[in-house]
RNA sequence: CGCGGAGUGGAGCAGCUCGGUAGCUCGUCGGGCUCAUAACCCGAAGGUCGUAGGUUCAAAUCCUGCCUCCGCAACCA
């Protein structure tokens, strides 16, 4: 059965890092809806990629001393080989530094300044010259550079506009008749309320600043900037052609029925993005979704030091299938989730492995153990059968209902409510007991084909979410999978069918071994990497300067009289320091590495004729002095055997 | 007042749009059963729905103030 085509996207992860649990999500999101649409009948294609532009990821090329696609390519493998882990059925992996991707990008931003909707004109701010910087008002602090606290110049750059609001009450119109395009419709106000009815400014689609992008054919001195390269990639890669001259797979899927984002970058896909399409004469993606983000690590989970939870460490702790499922189960529809070892392992054992696993579990086992693992037809039925039976075929519509609203938590749920339904029939039904009886083997007979036949229903509608498992199953049910029609019948399984070798799914986690486990995963990868970062990070070479040069540089000893967090920052520390002579207020960023308590009463060095500054609204007047032994590890100078106010020399 | 989210039995959540017996999963306790991965099934205890007010016949649900927690941004001299 066709129902038609089904596109739906991912956002592009940003190659400026390894993507962590919490990008994972959105691919793995998509991939269960993705493979649920192909189960249901559609037609799909399921594009995600990366976003390989920017003056981020040119600066940190430069730092590893690559170029920028070296850079690029690297990352961008990263991200596909845990999409891969994941097991995600992906059919575009769209990365902007294709060459053709780039080429039609080109296209488009031309297309669009011939229009007259993108305009060339002047990008006004504070400059900081040495910086080589813009910023607005509020960027500035105390009026000045924010980074190098230099005065800053009122100065303007050649940049091309995109003239946003010739389409605002088009797009207006089109959220307010379409309710469904933004979802969850509490974004829908948030971005109304927000952005559209204020107005809108007309944005800044070009940038001077950096080379690593696609440059304006026209006027290659101009890199296009994000919205109009990254956005269009859902467009670019199926096949769109400003000339007319579409691909197969553009006429076909477009426009897309879902676009899957986080729900930070919502304003870019329901308005610059809707904007830029209308421009184009293009019709609108059928829908924005915006999904919850994934919260990691409340101190209480993550106290194994490492942080940062990646999929394909949590897949090698867990196996594929639990975090697929925890990802999927556990991340509420509308608001984020949390993901931490003991949820994921009570997950495992109530859900997965209790529930699911024991069920699969125990009726293979007795069909084995009864029939030798053959099993009849449905030859005595009973009226307890019909409930049993029912749910089983009514199961797939909630399934389906619920996943035509993305509620794909629930739409799990449905699935493990027919499983606990089928753990009370055993119960009901007690198979044991018929097992004793020779005159009973008939009903006993019926009473595991029924069973069996809801399990294979059952597995059916898991595999969107855990494919492997699903196929495990079959396996051990020794069938084929079959598509949706075969969730509608009840009694597919031929008389005389033989089942497979009952298998442990999942096995039971014991919670405390399992923790330290995790906790042992994370010693012995730090340990790993720790001699890597044994060698010091090298020292840049630096011009030989005459004592003058030092000369203006005074450091003084100062005593620490009190030293306190500065609220909201997680890095710096704010002291009170004496000088003997006077005393005064510095900052520095090292929360991380200190204590208070640990620092006040000794003696510090500071460069005491360093320009104030300040951060998050104190003043700071000097820099302590401390040595970076590595990456993570940073000590405090002290000088607690000279006297406070002495100067260095 | 930088932006945003959240506070519901021990834990994690639903319910709040459209006010009217507070629901689910886990955990705990008691019972049942033994096919199965100490699993499965039944039952029970446990909640002034953050707080102070307001609207109302009636508020977890609407309005206002406050408190607390969290994410983003910023900060790293």
């Amino acid at each position: 059965m066709n129902k038609g085509k089904y596109f739906i996207t991912t956002a592009i992860a940003y190659t400026s890092g390894k993507p962590h649990i919490g990008n994972t999500y959105e691919i793995v999101l998509a991939d269960a809806i993705a493979r649920f649409k192909r189960l249901n009948g559609y037609d799909v294609l399921f594009q995600t990629g990366t976003d390989e532009h920017g003056q981020k990821i040119q600066l940190k090329a430069e730092e590893k001393g690559i170029t920028p696609q070296a850079f690029v390519d690297d990352i961008a493998g990263q991200v596909r080989k845990i999409w891969d882990t994941m097991n995600t059925s992906y059919d575009i992996f769209a990365r902007t530094s294709d060459p053709h991707h780039k080429e039609v990008v080109q296209k488009i931003f031309k297309k669009l300044y011939e229009k007259g909707d993108i305009y060339k004109g002047k990008y006004e701010g504070w400059y900081c010259t040495p910086c080589e910087s813009f910023f607005t008002d509020s960027q500035l602090v105390d009026g000045k550079c924010p980074d190098c606290g230099r005065p800053v110049t009122r100065a303007s750059e050649e940049a091309y506009f995109f003239k946003m609001s010739k389409y605002a009450d088009r797009l207006m119109k089109h959220i307010e008749e379409n309710p469904q395009f933004i979802q969850p419709e509490a974004r829908k106000n948030e971005m109304v309320n927000n952005f559209l009815k204020p107005g809108l400014q007309d944005l800044c689609v070009s940038r001077t600043s950096f080379t690593w992008g696609v440059p304006v054919d026209f006027d290659p001195k101009h890199v296009i900037y994000v919205w109009i390269d990254a956005l269009s990639n859902y467009i670019t890669f199926p096949g769109f052609d400003p000339d007319g001259n579409h691909g197969e797979l553009y006429s076909k899927y477009w426009p897309a029925n879902v676009h899957l984002i986080g729900k930070d970058i919502l304003r870019f896909h329901t308005i610059y993005w809707p904007i830029i399409l209308m421009a184009l004469d293009l019709p609108l993606p059928k829908q924005v979704f915006g999904h919850p983000w994934l919260l990691v690590g409340d101190g209480k989970m993550s106290k194994s030091k490492g942080n940062v939870l990646y999929a394909d460490d949590l897949v090698d702790l867990y196996g594929l299938d639990a975090i697929r499922y925890y990802l999927l189960h556990d991340i509420p529809f509308a608001a984020d989730g949390v993901m931490t070892h003991e949820l994921i392992i009570e997950r495992t054992n109530a859900d997965l492995a209790n529930i699911l696993g024991n069920l699969v579990n125990r009726t293979i086992t007795m069909t084995h153990k009864y029939f030798g693992g053959k099993i009849g037809v449905l030859s005595e039925k009973e009226a307890i059968d019909d409930e049993l039976i029912q749910l089983a075929l009514e199961t797939p519509k909630k399934v389906e209902a619920k996943m035509d609203e993305l509620k794909v938590a629930d739409a799990i749920s449905e699935i493990f409510t027919l499983l606990r339904r089928a753990n009370k029939y055993i119960d009901e039904t007690t198979p044991w007991v018929l097992g004793k009886d020779e005159s009973k083997k008939a009903r006993l007979d019926t009473v595991l084909y029924n069973l069996l036949e809801t399990i294979r229903i059952a597995a059916t509608l898991l595999f969107p979410f855990m494919p492997t498992t699903a196929e495990k199953i079959f396996s051990q049910l020794n069938l084929k999978m079959g598509e949706w029609e075969s969730l509608e019948q009840f009694g597919l399984i031929p008389e005389g069918h033989e089942v497979g070798t009952a298998e442990i799914l999942f096995a039971r986690l014991d919670a405390a071994k399992k923790l330290e486990e995790v906790e042992g995963f994370y010693k012995a990868r730090q340990e790993a990497e720790a001699p890597k970062k044994a060698p010091m990070p090298e020292v840049p070479e630096v011009p030989e300067i005459v004592i003058d040069d030092f000369a203006k540089v005074q450091l003084r000893v100062a005593k620490v009289v009190n030293c306190e967090n500065v609220p909201k920052s997680k890095k710096l520390l704010r002291f009170d320091l004496d000088l003997g002579d006077h005393k005064r207020q510095v900052l520095s960023g090292i929360a991380k590495y200190y204590k208070p308590e640990d620092l006040i009463g000794h003696n510090v060095v500071i460069v005491a004729n360093l320009k104030p500054i300040k951060m998050m609204g104190l003043e700071s007047c000097g820099m302590i002095l401390s040595a970076k032994c590595g990456e993570d590890d940073l000590r405090v100078m002290f000088a607690d055997h000279a006297e406070p106010g002495a100067v260095l020399a």
